[in-house]
DNA sequence: AAATAAATTTAGGCATAACTAAATTATATC
DNA sequence: GATATAATTTAGTTATGCCTAAATTTATTT
């Protein structure tokens, strides 16, 4: 069996990969907030067990067994989150932190009773895809709101949920994922959005910005 | 923080503690599945953070700040147990194995919207008490229903939890806590118990009835 | 009281997973 | 293309928590 440590190293492999493409040991290091020398320890250890692809300097890949434990992770660390959210009513802000010491050790079994008592689902509480039984992710092709103009209308698809005092702050504007609203006027020079949501005119850092993404909307009378 | 193994022998000095009294390094390893020199060398450790009372060779006693530890545990493992099969629908020989990794892990938020949930319970699904927030327990004088005799009436009070398939055999006769029975003959020289359950009579070997504790019922009309 | 048996402790090792410090390789700059 | 800078790897250390084997202490028996 892994350790719980192994399997976090794949999830956050898997997690940069995603984003950035290539995952060096120091980003890899950073994200999980351990020395480099400590990442090259374990990336070989993975390579041992033919979970990933690893050559000195050259960066970490994925196996596709690899994939399937990150999945696997990914999967439990969602509906746990979306669980704990829905069933025992835990604020949304919170649900990251429990849901990271969970993940490793719930049972598949669990697992399933979870999925099912919540219908399947398809997405945790800040809008992330949730994999499903055999891993697969349905992608979404939202943008970081700050690719909004004037006069956009759009619906938030995700939130990042690492940083509990952002989400608190995001949620105290109700900037939940199936939220719409429209942009009203985007400062120049980098600077703050106005938007509208629900009739309420409120204004959104270019910083808080960032850690928002968006479904636009074609049609405004139509959300 | 304490780590989880830590935890696993405060637990379990505070359970051998109930039963037996005095807690020899032996009987603490035989317990845990440990060899005696790994109990030794965590018992030290414990006493250097003051959670039990030690002295070589003279086995080990918890202090209140062990004992708190341990309840606090304990607590954990039997509201989950009651939590997983209430909400989730494990299935009660399963809770255990589940609860016992579970315990380490759940905040003492979850902890409070369990309890919530299941309406401050006292007793896990094998009858076993829940301490109480503050570690109070209540303290039950059931007796191994080897104890009884022909004619005598009781319910279950508690079953021990550890063991999935005796607790599949006991739940085959539908001998949870709270189940009414009465014995209708107890064979001679250690030989099995005849017992009636709501009009059935079912047939309980010894072995099976030493893990099963009872409340005695005076008047068997009034069950 | 001495000898034997049983329990417990000490001593030394192993695996995991982190760390620091030093050495190495790769990349960027002049 | 040589050199400076940055990233990465190796080597050696630490802390947990387990192990085995040997030494010690306690308990029992004769």
């Amino acid at each position: 069996m892994l350790t719980h440590a192994a399997e976090d190293y794949l999830k956050s492999i898997y997690k940069l990969q995603e984003k950035g493409g290539k995952v060096s040991t120091g980003i890899l290091a950073e994200y999980l907030d351990v020395k480099p020398a400590s990442a090259t320890g374990m990336i070989k250890k993975l390579k041992t067990m033919k979970l990933v692809r690893y050559e000195r300097y050259r960066g970490v890949t994925l196996t596709a067994a690899g994939k399937t434990v990150a999945l696997e992770i990914i999967r439990h660390h969602r509906l746990l989150e979306l669980y704990l959210f829905k069933a025992l009513g835990v604020p949304w802000d919170g649900v990251h932190e429990e849901a990271e010491k969970l993940e490793h050790v719930i049972s598949e079994d669990v697992e399933a009773r979870m999925d099912e008592f919540l219908g399947y689902p398809t997405a945790d509480p800040h809008g992330a895809p949730i994999p499903d039984k055999n891993g697969v992710v349905i992608q979404t092709d939202s943008v970081p709101m700050t690719e909004l103009q004037d006069g956009q209308s759009c619906v938030v698809a995700e939130v990042s949920d690492s940083d509990s005092a952002l989400l608190r702050h995001i949620g105290s504007f109700n900037l939940y994922p199936g939220t719409a609203f429209r942009v009203v006027e985007v400062a120049p020079f980098e600077g703050p959005f106005t938007i509208d949501i629900a009739g309420q005119e409120v204004v959104i850092g270019r910083e808080v910005a960032k850690h928002i993404f968006v479904d636009k909307v074609e049609d405004p009378d139509n959300v």
